[in-house]
DNA sequence: TTGATGTGCAACTCCACAGTTGCACATCAA
DNA sequence: TTGATGTGCAACTGTGGAGTTGCACATCAA
């Protein structure tokens, strides 16, 4: 048990680093709005070529992001919010944890500050 | 007014981009851990150079996850937690668009199903 | 004023990754 | 069987970005 706060290995940098591409958050989109398709099919949706497409998917696929089901010669793919809903919790925890520790240090501050005035709360002279 | 569902030009592409790499991350463990440091603070507990740590300031700076105030000839760097409670919303969002699709397309899937069954109910020998 | 410490700017290297093309292999329909 | 369509694998190119080093400039303490 070490004293690291957040730990990294989390599925939740995988999911990160899938998200930080725009093609592949359009892919995401695509693939909601289409429900189950094949790489190919999301390609003609797209400006770039079939494999890239299977590339993408295979990154959005170790993140946990999407699922291939094998049917017949073709593959379809499909969006998978669990990992997504995840890292959302992850962040919202996350930002939770940097509001508390900002309302700490900015209550301390103003804990300093009165301390630093004299009693009678006479302003000193720079 | 085009039927784009999630716009890609919102403050949370530049998040995710930001939070995508690891040093970034730890970056900002540090910035919520130590408070308000400078640069080159933050540099010593990093195996990086300090030019490095400035660059990556800058790109979470320009995601709004943090802020530089200038102090004498230093400039002390803070977290921020309002960008990244927004992209928590958006994605919680997104996530909950995709299951509320994804229960409507098994709705339907079940509903096909029943109505290629025989009124009876009977199995269909294999 | 001098030395020390800290920031800002610029040029450079290196590599992971998005995207491409070409071809081999599998599956469906005729 | 043949042709058409779809997937899988491999090699290649180009570029953005992480990280570095070197130096000029600003600020504090003596």
């Amino acid at each position: 048990m070490t004293e690291e706060h957040h730990g990294d290995v989390s599925p939740v940098d995988g999911v990160l680093a899938a998200l930080a591409d725009p093609t592949r958050r359009q892919l995401l989109d695509l693939l909601a709005e289409l429900g189950e398709v094949t790489a190919t099919t999301l390609a003609e949706h797209l400006p770039i070529s079939r494999q890239a497409v299977v590339k993408h998917l295979a990154v959005l696929d170790a993140a946990g992001l999407v699922t291939g089901r094998r049917a017949g010669r073709e593959v379809l793919y499909a969006v998978r919010p669990a990992a997504l809903n995840a890292t959302a919790r992850w962040m919202a925890a996350l930002a939770s944890d940097w509001d508390r520790r900002l309302a700490t240090i900015k209550r301390l501050a103003e804990a300093a500050e009165r301390d630093a005035l004299p009693p009678d709360g006479e302003p000193r002279q720079s």
